[in-house]
DNA sequence: CTGATGTGCTTTAACGATAAAGCAGGGCTG
DNA sequence: CAGCCCTGCTTTATCGTTAAAGCACATCAG
């Protein structure tokens, strides 16, 4: 083993180069298997390196390349409270694992207050710190997504932005996925009065899901007996669209919550007013984040693949970093229905341990 | 509003200075406040670093500095698996406030699979693309925590390290902590024949834990009718305890899972056998990350204050990269039980909404 | 009236890495 | 054997920022 050097002081090109006994010039085109270099060179150079532990310094690399070595994943502070741990622990997951394949860091960058009237990531991207960004969605309201995505710097957006066509985006159908979950229990569990809870209605994605619900009560006929009520994606939204309906409860006979939390909420009303899940009323949720696992009854939903987002947005996003101009501007990727027991489809108690 | 230009090219200090008429050196000096520098130039090169939109270049910055801006948030890859993803956003939420408030840049660094011999939190470092480092636990035997805190370099680790002496550590009281549940058990809610799941017993919190709960049932003398069990963490684990006691789980009439997750799962083998919690069997967990709040009934367990712990080894970190040397080498930070129904003191049904 | 002290900038140099251009010496071609 | 092209380095310059030193010019004390 080599013995690595515990000093302060980091080791240089230069101190690498000197060891040799060649200029740092040369070191540094040996490290990169230039073509002008000899082979007896290239070996020393690289076997000094190993033995001081030489490190690029990343400062002077930016500098010199333009180019910071790093990605940026900014999450806008309004996306904490509608989004769960879950959901960004994923994308961090996926931005990770594709970053690192890259030798390239993650910048975590949440909008905090922005103090210097620059919104905190425009800093980041602007001072050069980061290549490129991922935006985890945001709201619709939100100015910063558009002056991000039109500054001309790399950015790719998880989620749909139909305001933003210009923009690159990776996402999911949230339309066709909830009016499938919806014809789910209209065809299936043969449920005719159904309550859609909205997530809030400045986030596309609630728009959209509102959008799949419609679509699927109209066409089985059944907007006379269904209707909507408006959330906001937290599990105390689904508890009081549950609790304020009264007596009205009984003329429905299923929820579909727009996101896990909320039906969550929903359940433990639903609950408390001793009405059986999925019995009395079948419910799904949406997400499959973890939470909808473990409640009792578990709760059916649609599995979103964040991880995959994530991956998928950050491979684009070097793609595009790297001048690639031809790729899709608009990702979908595929979810998949989680039938639990909520609507009815698998009987209490009876989930599967590995 | 000014307008910011959307050239490609970044506004340099020098843009700003030529825009004035001085140098950049001028320029730099005015917009550090240097008294060396008249008050009208003052003005005049920070309207024309608003008015341009300057934003320095942090590599040139971290470069001339030697400094890099940036603090990273270092996650051994063994960790996913063993604390929650609840857990490490708390952390993150912690770093991240106090980083913003030094406008300083988080780097998140999952340990990946070492591709290049060094480990990838070991480059981060040596690269200088961080200050120092924040190091959410990991397991005792990782070699990685110890060279890392030896280094020289400003690291600060969130846990205990009992058998680092040298590090600065931020972290709870396991050992009173779980002393203090189990007492619970025994002297609030009369409970005799106690079992307890541990943890990985190669983290320092599992032994810790297991420690508490010794303490707790040898004061009470109830070491004849109490055990130990090997657990990891994982929901399963906790399943499998339950489990494989067979019939000898009548003998005990209380269980100290060392984890919510472990909990949960002990929950649902114990009501798949048909016995009620908290009436046959009492449990409790430890953490309290969310999970234990959502079950049926809810988990009894003590509170971590992980976002506390991030935010205080934080500030810790800043202190040491700033220089401060007479600070405290290890912090605990309180915990505090949170009482719900899966003890028996808070009936079923009975949770508050807000 | 001269040397000391300030004031307000400019010049210089450095942080570390790396492309691009420069240059010495050997080998080859015509 | 003069001219040219390789080979294998060195020199130079640059990325953007900033501390330190330098340098005019003004002001003031003695």
């Amino acid at each position: 083993m080599a013995k690595v050097p515990t000093e302060r002081q980091a080791i240089t090109l230069r101190d690498v180069a000197e060891r040799v006994g060649v200029t740092a010039s040369a070191a540094s085109m040996a490290l990169s298997d230039s073509s002008r270099i000899s082979e007896k060179t290239k070996t020393m150079v690289r076997a000094a390196a190993a033995e001081l532990g030489y490190v690029p310094s990343s400062a002077a690399r930016a500098l010199r390349n333009q180019r910071a070595g790093a990605i940026a994943l900014i999450v806008p502070n309004t996306t904490r409270h509608v989004f769960g741990h879950s959901y960004f622990m994923h994308v961090l997951t996926g931005v990770s694992s594709v970053a690192n394949d890259r030798d390239t860091q993650v910048l975590v960058s949440t909008n905090s207050d922005e103090a210097n009237g620059l919104a905190a990531y425009e800093r980041v991207m602007r001072s050069k710190s980061a290549d490129g960004a991922i935006v985890t969605s945001a709201a619709v309201t939100d100015p910063n997504v558009e002056r991000l995505s039109q500054s001309g710097l790399p950015v790719v957006l998880v989620g749909n932005f139909p305001y933003l066509p210009d923009s690159v985006t990776v996402g999911i159908d949230d339309v066709a996925a909830e009016s499938a979950i919806t014809r789910h229990l209209i065809e299936v569990h043969g449920r005719t009065r159904l309550m859609h809870v909205t997530g809030p209605l400045d986030h596309q994605t609630s728009i959209d899901r509102r959008e799949g619900f419609l679509a699927a009560v109209t066409e089985a006929g059944l907007v006379e007996s269904s209707f909507v009520v408006e959330g906001d994606f937290s599990e105390d939204a689904g508890w009081q669209a549950v609790q304020s309906l009264g007596d009205r409860i009984h003329d429905i006979d299923g929820i579909v919550f727009a996101n896990d939390d909320m039906a969550f909420g929903g359940l433990e009303a639903l609950t408390d007013q001793g009405l059986s899940v999925p019995g009395d009323v079948a419910i799904v949720g949406f997400d499959d984040f973890g939470l909808s696992r473990l409640t009792t009854p578990s709760i059916t939903t649609v599995s979103v693949p964040a991880e995959d987002l994530a991956r998928v947005a950050t491979e684009r996003l070097f793609d595009i970093i790297d001048g690639v101009t031809d790729g899709p501007a608009h990702q979908t990727l595929p979810v998949s229905l989680t039938l639990r027991s909520s609507c009815g489809c698998v009987p209490e108690g009876a989930q599967a341990h590995r």
